[in-house]
DNA sequence: TTTAGCACTCAAATCAATAGAGTGCTAAGC
DNA sequence: GCTTAGCACTCTATTGATTTGAGTGCTAAA
């Protein structure tokens, strides 16, 4: 693939921007009028004319203005981007904001989707932090009524699950108590592994409680979907290219297979990805880019957050967002996590 | 108010009927040929001027069919309606779904947004059961870190808040312990008012985890946003009334405001509720109707739940399934918070 | 009271004509 | 060898006129 000259450059960064802005075909002599290039609107035609040989740019028509392809937008994100950073200003927004929320995750999620998509104008999601190695750090059982029990569970790093249990039997609160403490005692700091080990031999209602303690671990290390936030949805939906048969429902399903989460969380916390549409993996993303980023700390609790939409999205703003949010969160994740690993 | 001939009554239910599943305005032709009624299309004209005059049905123009306003629905939600109950078969399924949930709150919000959104066709909401007076059950202090301690609290009933509090010096689990079985033998079963006299003199740390402690008992009053369960809102986006101008957000938050909730909640449980048209109250919901009720255990832990659609909603199905759904969502609370109250 | 008949209305579909934005190409200019 | 002015050509979008057809309201007869 042969460089492109820094004229045409120039202008397919122009093209993607204004598209990007009017979501309208833009066409040489609209360019010429927007810029400063110096040269006539048939010399831009001229230079259109071999992008769109090289693949970047197409026509919806013969007598429309020019569209940037994928690969267009690909080029644009990573040879023509050049500050992605956000406004300092904007930083300060919304790492005030970020301090003034209370020390929860879910508080922190929800917010982060709020940032990602007020300050993206796109749709974002973000997910939990998933425990890559779930240890105990506290397991209480509290009798509610006579055969219900309240198990609640805490990993090293304070997440908390819960199970109801209904016993056959009942069992007094003291009883109860003691098991816990047992289980405090002896399985404190544990993995799953160790746990199925040390306690291999329990029975009847304690190896009950260790089964669901086991199944509360792995739940943990899985990305649930009722542990996904989003936000800016059907603010998203309302532009021009999602017509109404498009299924935003589809759409947001993706983001949930395992497949795609699994392929971008398969890099490093750090790096933000921009998957422009779908690139012919994903049919359903065809109209849309995805901007998404890990966050957390590495090895021990990594979620992923990132924003979507139309292809024609505004990439500076959306991947300085994605960068900055996925930085604040896991900052806020070593945190919390602190000195326990 | 002069009450409708009985074919008059007829005719209207059929105009709604055929607009719901249609979506177009009802002539007098079309709706003698889907009928019969045995009479000519002339005297169905005849028939529905009176029912325009009376304010049943309007004229989107003068040449168009009929459409029902807000009246016609009204009336024929009121006295129309025979059968809304859901047919045994669909509701086996049901119950069978909710038996097949673990004994959870949130999977059964969940599963209930779920099926009042599939049943009924339209977008769902389903709020969390709001404790009317959250007595302590348990509370637990754990430390994550040196500096962060987790608190945990159980209510009667078994809901669970947990809060995050950062230390100004380190405390040791021990002494945490301590501070916690201490509220755990004077404190439970005490309501907020009954804790807030009783320890009004506590200082220092102690005196901050009662006063989050009172914090979470008045959070647990209260619904919370993001203790809403929605379903079915892409879907419902869809439909031709909702064109793309019509922002559904907009929508969804009246839903959330405090009065139309409060003015829903007022109703008792076991009722449903249908609000046409917004009744002229709520400007956003003018062109939506919705179905309500409250459901849980009244005097101790109730919610809403409910569909939401378009005017031209299928009423029979919505009334029946929010009918059934809640009255097995009051068991299920029932049988949760069974015997502590 | 019902109904057949008819004139009338109005939105939606169809069609033709037009305007305009934009392209591609060629030939002249720097 | 680029660049650019000029021009023919293409295709969409808009506009306006016309037609179609569903549906109404009214009247007069059954």
């Amino acid at each position: 693939m042969t460089e492109l000259t820094p004229r045409q450059q120039r202008i397919l960064g122009l093209v993607v921007q204004m598209y990007i802005d009017t979501a309208a075909p833009v066409g040489s002599k609209a360019l010429m009028e927007a810029s400063d290039l110096g040269v006539s609107s048939a010399t831009i035609r001229n230079e259109m004319a071999v992008l769109e040989e090289l693949g970047y740019l197409t026509h919806p028509h013969t007598s429309a203005g020019r569209v940037p392809t994928d690969k267009g937008y690909r080029y644009f994100v990573e040879r023509l981007i050049d500050n992605v950073e956000l406004p300092p200003a904007e930083k300060n927004t919304i790492r005030h904001q970020f301090h003034q929320a209370r020390m929860e995750m879910s508080q922190w999620m929800q917010l982060a989707a709020a940032v990602l998509a007020r300050v993206s104008r796109s749709a974002s999601l973000v997910t939990a932090p998933r425990l890559e190695r779930p240890r105990l750090r506290h397991l209480e059982l509290i009798s509610t009524q006579s055969h219900l029990v309240l198990m609640i569970v805490v990993f090293q790093g304070g997440s908390v699950r819960q199970r109801m249990l209904s016993l056959q039997e009942p069992i007094s609160q003291p009883e109860l108590s003691q098991i816990a403490a047992r289980f405090n005692e002896q399985a404190v700091g544990m993995d799953a592994e160790a746990i199925r080990q040390r306690f291999a031999d329990l029975a009847g209602f304690e190896g009950e409680v260790m089964h669901i303690l086991l199944d509360l671990m792995t739940d943990a290390g899985q990305t649930s979907s009722s542990e996904v936030y989003r936000d800016g949805l059907t603010e998203v939906l309302q532009e021009p290219e999602f017509n109404r048969s498009s299924d935003m429902n589809a759409l947001v399903n993706v983001l949930e297979q395992p497949g795609f989460l699994n392929d971008v969380l398969s890099a490093p916390v750090g790096t933000v990805q921009v998957i422009i549409g779908g690139e012919g993996r994903w049919r359903e993303l065809s109209a849309c880019s995805v901007v998404i980023a890990r966050y957390g700390a590495e090895g021990f609790a990594t979620g992923a957050l990132g924003v979507l939409g139309p292809t024609r999205m505004p990439y500076g703003r959306a991947i300085g967002a994605v960068r900055y949010v996925a930085d604040i969160m896991s900052d806020l994740v070593n945190e919390l996590y602190g000195e326990s690993f």
